[in-house]
DNA sequence: CTATAAACCTGCTGGC
DNA sequence: TGCCAGCAGGTTTATA
């Protein structure tokens, strides 16, 4: 599943090979869904068209395009890619929505469980799904002292309060798992619990693990679920010690690692490692 | 206010 | 072999 790196990822690639361009036409394929908002397929495609691309930037897991006249928020969610053709559009089944530069190339929306969103909105400010987001959690003003005071603002676990993107923004359930892990601390504690010294321990294990993890192009699971603009996978999966290994030895203490499930997510932890 | 749950989707896997 | 329940899970919206 794309989080920070693998869309990171997916930026770096595509910029490129976009940036400048000027849209020519934007095709909805996947008509009815609730992919495009606040507008609906057709006025959506007018609006894009003959729009240049000024820039793609990143905050957490959203991507925002920035155009000559408007802002398109997009989000990958589960499964969304993309992927930049030359000639005609990417013949998956699962393109979803396809952008026509005037030189013949094609910037494509793959997306198999179509939970993928695309915004139009006047600028980033304008999108609520943006202004609800913490600091991005590579960005470089994020330290200990601001990580620590939202974490004792809020009364929930410190598994909830890593996913919840208002807290810092990028991190998805298997990044979670992995700092968790690395910086020792149970995914169960109070977050207002944490020490100064474990927040700044477990920060530094976030920052840490998503900028590796960037260097390696993201995380692709045996299942493929993820892949680049390039249609490759990312090696990430390699360094993992936790996520998805339930059952198997602690790589610390040799203590079977248990799975918890919390708000209908799968949790890996070494109970004697994780305090 | 917080906290939980459901909804959105499709492909894949495990059990029978 | 086939069928079906369950799982994967980020974000929004609804409900308690």
């Amino acid at each position: 599943m794309p989080e920070l790196p693998e869309v990171e990822t997916i930026i770096r690639q595509i910029r490129p090979k976009v940036v400048g361009k000027r849209i020519k036409a934007a095709t909805v394929r996947d008509k009815g869904l609730r992919m495009i908002a606040p507008l609906g397929a057709e006025d959506f495609q007018l609006e894009l068209s003959e729009q240049i691309v000024s820039g793609i930037t990143r905050h957490g897991k959203f991507l925002v395009f920035c155009l000559s006249k408007t802002v398109v928020v997009a989000h990958l969610r589960m499964s969304g890619r993309f992927t930049v053709s030359d000639g005609q559009p990417d013949a998956s089944p699962y393109n979803r929505l396809f952008l026509e530069f005037s030189d013949g190339s094609f910037l494509n929306f793959l997306d198999i469980r179509r939970f993928g969103t695309f915004h139009l909105v006047e600028d980033k400010n304008s999108y609520p799904g943006l202004t609800r987001l913490g600091p991005d959690a590579l960005d470089d003003s994020l330290n200990t002292q601001i990580f620590l005071a939202k974490l004792h603002k809020r009364k929930q676990i410190i598994y909830k309060a890593l996913l919840d993107q208002s807290v810092i923004a990028g991190v998805g359930n298997i990044y979670a798992n992995e700092a968790l892990f690395r910086s020792k601390i149970s995914p169960l504690r109070p977050s207002d619990s944490l020490t100064e010294g474990e927040a700044g321990r477990l920060l530094a294990e976030v920052i840490n693990i998503l900028s590796t993890a960037l260097q390696f192009k993201g995380t692709t699971l045996i299942d493929g679920s993820y892949l680049d603009s390039e249609g490759e996978g990312g090696a990430f999966r390699n360094l993992l010690k936790v996520y998805g290994k339930s059952g198997t030895p602690c790589p610390e203490c040799n203590t079977t690692l248990e799975k918890l499930r919390i708000s209908n997510r799968s949790v890996v932890y070494c109970k004697i490692c994780q305090r």
